[in-house]
RNA sequence: GGGCGCAUAGCUCAGUUGGUUAGAGCACACGCUUGAUAAGCGUGGGGUCGGUGGUUCAAGUCCACCUGUGCCCA
């Protein structure tokens, strides 16, 4: 012995370069790269090539922004469960996309493009969304990544590439070969100086003066009496077809002079007001239902205007009785098909009244466009009801009106024909609710949500008066006759696949037919190309066909499509309709959705909120690792809650999973499993009794996983990291890890079933926070940061056969539960009496009925295990008559302390040159180089 | 306004078919330890289960209504 150590330097104690803190915001970046290059979702899938396959079908974010946290946990939950499949042996392909199309890029690109003041054309306009997109591609993907998200990135798909946008033109082929497109009239927003549809977006909603009328209607069977409508838009008179009352509301017939007028109970006096009607008198009451079934005529067109109800009628404003033009509203519109009006809207793309022989000579002509003097149509209109006596008043009425926000004009609804997918043709509907029923849904309530879009949806209007997007491959000639013909679409539809959609906007109609054989009736006539594109929810729905059956890495149908809950009435209701269409079947075996994430206090994120709530706002400040472990911490099936206070909850529990395993790696740092390790068999009981809890542990998350509650899954591994290592296995096995000879055959005994409960936690936790698990499997195999076996190449954990060793287990067990019942309390009692400090401190007394359960257990471990298991210097054991309870009692140890176990014995021995020391550790110094 | 959901300790979650004083982890308080140390251990306080009213011998668990809240629609 040159060189004089200190006691603790002869103690085992825990090494690693495992460090610490995670650093994790500098050092994940870097593991990401190392599984990049080390190619590791290209081992993982032809680790299990060959094997079951398990598709989760990847819905496609739209690209015009950063990752959401919103779109984080989407994608999270997604890769997790590949992980975990995939460790099962699975083989799971994954292809991620991207959903390029729509009306959120247009208009971001053409409020640039308007904004520089340069003209562009539809081309131009579709090169500038190709690029914003393909901008957003690269940034999402990389953030993505950094999410730890394992996919086939090689192979993305993208709902811009020429092959998908053809298969979204051969599954439109399919609708019309089916014979279920149609065209028909709907109203929509239209800019009459722009000559120009608008969408929601594109609206401002600005103050603006209208007049305000109360018109009657003379019924047809009552004589001198009418009901009354109120309206704000006397221009769409000419266009009303009906007049609309709530069924269960309460009308009164209104007596004045020698009229009667039907309005609403609740309406009767604020209209009386209104129009000026002192000294009324109520005549008689029905409800609205009753009124329902009478005509009325119009009060200035030659035309019957039914009374027809509609639940969508308050009684806030007018009188209860709603003027209806189908061609001017959306409610209006859904009145009319439910009660078969005509879509009918007399006005040209000038927003000027046509002469179509109903229009009064004096209207046609005249535009509704409003100016500063206000709009012609409505004067001329006033005038025409003011000399017929139907107006009974016209006042001023100020309110929040949409206004086109390119031209600043006020907009109006405006019927223009669009193409429809019939949805109840040949029983289609019926068949998607009949399709959805073999789908398995989590949460099972999904089933009703999607029974209920499919249930009540009308008829599927598909044209948008867009640029960005898959055109409608229709010609018209100069009647304006439409030629859809799926032949000619497959045509085109190879076309595109070549040279994308771009040719359709690039071309002339007569170069996009040229090469293809006109039907007889259509030769010779002049073709002019469709402008509608299709609504986008057509392109992701096409997904299952342009991606499922168009790579040979994956098949269809998908076993699981998993999105937030508002896609019951999105993408996984497109899907499902494109599919029964084109493959008479569903898409997918199963739809797992997840809730929104809201703030603390379970309100909906808003910007008022503060930070952008980007996925790298909260990756740059905690990890990724810390997000995921967040995303898998919460039931995703509700709402997920998001606040600091939880996120520093979760870096809590992240630091505790982290200490965990530094403390095992640490322990881990003088054994090899080669030549130390010790079976089942014959390990000690303690040792025995915490791989019986991780057999415990690997059911337990391996259940939840399966069904999807990785929440359940995290508390299981958050109690087994505190409840049954640190504060249990950890704290007793200290004592032989640190003071036995470092090969003692206990000592080793340990150690192996520590790697083996460290690679389980490591596989366990691999597909929730992968960045920690990788680091920790590469210093347990390597002892360094990186090694190429990564983790999530193994396979997921199984139970170690410990059915010869069941009793030592339950032994263990009950004893432990002593300790926590009864022992740890009279140690307490001690500690605050301030006789002693640390439970080493103490011998305790153990006073057990003779012939019990417990008295048993106790004769099969000798003093010294029972003092290790309560990690108490000395255990005295005394019989006492059976039936008596239990008593546990505690007193200082006796006799001395050894300097190196902190253990109490009746005397010390001496060695040199460390001094005095217990008998155990005397024999272990003997042996110490 | 309508459809589908959600509501248990400060936080995240458990609470089987209704049945003893409603559980866990974290957080908090107090104490111990300083050989997992920007760690570890022990002990303790804290919910009457969003509210009201029912059904029942018995309800967090069934029913009705209400309130709050999320998604979707209008």
């Amino acid at each position: 012995m040159n060189s004089p150590e200190s006691l603790k330097d002869t103690l085992n104690l825990p090494k690693t370069d495992f460090p610490m803190r995670a650093n994790a915001v500098e050092r994940e970046p870097a593991r990401m790269d190392h599984w990049e290059k080390a190619g590791v979702y290209s081992k993982m899938q032809e680790k299990n090539q060959g094997g079951p396959s398990f598709i989760l079908h990847d819905g496609p974010p739209f690209t015009n922004g950063d990752v959401h946290v919103g779109t984080a946990l989407n994608k999270i939950l997604k890769d997790t469960i590949l992980r975990f499949k995939n460790a099962q042996g699975f083989s799971t392909p994954y292809l991620p996309g991207w959903d390029c199309h729509g009306l959120p890029i247009e208009h971001k690109v053409t409020k640039k493009l308007r904004d520089s003041k340069v003209d562009f054309d539809s081309v131009q306009l579709r090169k500038e969304c190709e690029d914003f997109s393909k901008s957003y591609i690269e940034t999402q993907r990389g953030q993505f990544k950094r999410l730890g998200v394992l996919a086939d990135w090689e192979n993305e798909y993208r709902t811009m590439n020429p092959a998908y946008e053809a298969e979204i033109l051969r599954t439109f082929a399919d609708f019309v070969e089916q014979d279920l497109i149609y065209r028909s009239k709907k109203p929509v927003y239209w800019s009459i100086p722009c000559q120009t549809a608008l969408a929601e977006a594109e609206i401002e909603y600005k103050d603006h003066v209208s007049p305000s009328i109360f018109v009657r209607f003379q019924l047809k069977e009552q004589e001198n009496a009418f009901v009354v409508i109120w309206t704000t838009t006397p221009w769409t008179l000419p266009a009303n077809l009906a007049v609309a009352v709530h069924p269960r509301e309460k009308y009164c017939k209104v007596s004045h002079g020698d009229v009667f007028y039907w309005i609403a109970e609740q309406r009767v006096q604020s209209f009386s007001e209104e129009c000026g009607l002192d000294g009324f008198t109520i005549e008689d009451t029905c409800i609205g239902s009753d009124l329902a079934g009478q005509v009325a005529s119009h009060p200035f067109i030659d035309r019957n205007s039914p009374i027809v109800s509609a639940e969508y009628v308050t009684m806030d404003t007018g009188t209860g009785c709603v003027h209806i033009a189908p061609g001017h509203g959306l409610d209006d519109y859904l009145t009319g098909l439910e009660h078969g009006l005509e879509i009918y809207c007399p006005l040209d793309d000038g927003g000027k009244y046509v002469d179509d022989g109903q229009i009064p000579s004096e209207l046609v002509g005249v535009s509704v466009l409003e100016k500063k003097d206000g709009s012609k149509a409505n004067h001329a209109v006033l005038q025409i009801l003011s000399e017929s006596g139907a107006l009974l008043a016209h006042k001023k009425h100020n309110h929040q009106y949409p206004h086109c926000w390119r031209s600043k004009s006020p907009v109006i609804f405006r019927a223009m024909d669009q193409w429809f997918v019939s949805l109840d043709k040949d029983g289609l509907r019926q068949r998607c609710m009949d399709g959805i029923r073999e789908v398995s849904f989590t949460p099972e309530w999904g089933r009703n949500r999607i029974n209920g879009f499919l249930e009540s949806r009308p008829d599927w209007c598909i044209s948008r008066q867009r640029s960005w997007g898959v055109p409608i491959p229709v010609f018209f000639d100069e009647d304006g006759n439409a030629l859809l013909d799926s032949n000619l679409i497959h045509f085109l539809a190879d076309k595109v696949s070549k040279l994308g959609c771009n040719v359709w906007f690039s071309h002339s109609a007569e170069d996009l037919l040229d090469g293809f054989d006109l039907p007889e009736e259509w030769k010779g006539r002049k073709l002019s190309k469709g402008q509608d594109t299709l609504d986008v929810w057509i392109d992701s729905g096409c997904s299952h066909r342009a991606v499922l059956r168009g790579s040979d890495k994956i098949s269809w149908p998908a076993d699981l499509y998993l999105e937030g809950s508002d896609q019951h009435r999105g993408w996984f209701q497109s899907s499902l309709w494109t599919s029964m269409i084109s493959s008479k079947a569903p898409p997918y075996r199963r739809i797992l959705t997840h809730g929104f994430v809201v703030n603390g206090e379970g309100k909906k994120i808003s910007k008022s909120d503060g930070k952008p709530q980007t996925a790298d706002s909260f990756v740059t400040k905690y990890g990724a690792d810390v997000l995921r472990l967040w995303v898998c911490s919460e039931d995703f099936r509700r709402d997920i809650p998001l606040s600091d206070e939880i996120l520093d909850q979760t870096v809590r529990a992240y630091r505790t999973l982290r200490n965990t395993i530094r403390f095992q790696l640490g322990a881990l740092h003088d054994f090899s499993e080669a030549e130390h390790n010790v079976p089942p068999k014959e390990m000690s009981s303690i040792d025995l009794w915490a791989l019986n809890k991780t057999n415990e542990l690997i059911q337990e998350v391996t259940d939840s996983c399966e069904k999807y509650e990785f929440h359940r899954a995290i508390q299981s591994i958050n109690r087994f990291c505190s409840g049954v290592l640190s504060s249990t296995y950890h704290d007793i096995i200290k004592d032989r890890l640190y003071t036995l000879r470092s090969d003692d055959k206990l000592r080793r005994s340990t150690q192996s079933a520590l790697i083996s409960i460290l690679r389980s936690l490591l596989k366990l936790i691999g597909p929730f926070t992968p960045y920690i698990a990788d680091e920790a499997w590469s210093f347990l195999q390597k002892s360094e940061e990186y090694c190429d076996d990564c983790l999530a190449l193994q396979e997921w954990p199984q139970c170690t056969d410990l059915s010869e060793k069941q009793q030592a287990c339950i032994d263990v067990q009950s004893l432990l539960d002593l300790k926590d019942s009864k022992v740890n309390e009279s140690l307490e009692n001690l500690r605050v009496k301030k006789e002693i400090g640390q439970s080493l401190d103490a011998e305790v007394t153990l006073q057990i009925p003779e012939e019990g359960e417990l008295d048993q257990t106790i004769r099969r471990f000798n003093l010294d295990e029972l003092a290790e298991l309560f990690i108490v210097s000395q255990i005295i054991v005394s019989p006492i008559p059976a039936g008596e309870d239990i008593r546990v009692s505690a007193q200082h140890a006796s006799g001395v302390r050894c300097p190196r176990s902190w253990r109490w014995v009746p005397e010390l021995v001496h060695v040199e040159p460390w001094g005095d020391v217990s008998p155990r550790c005397a024999e272990v110094l003997a042996n110490h180089s």
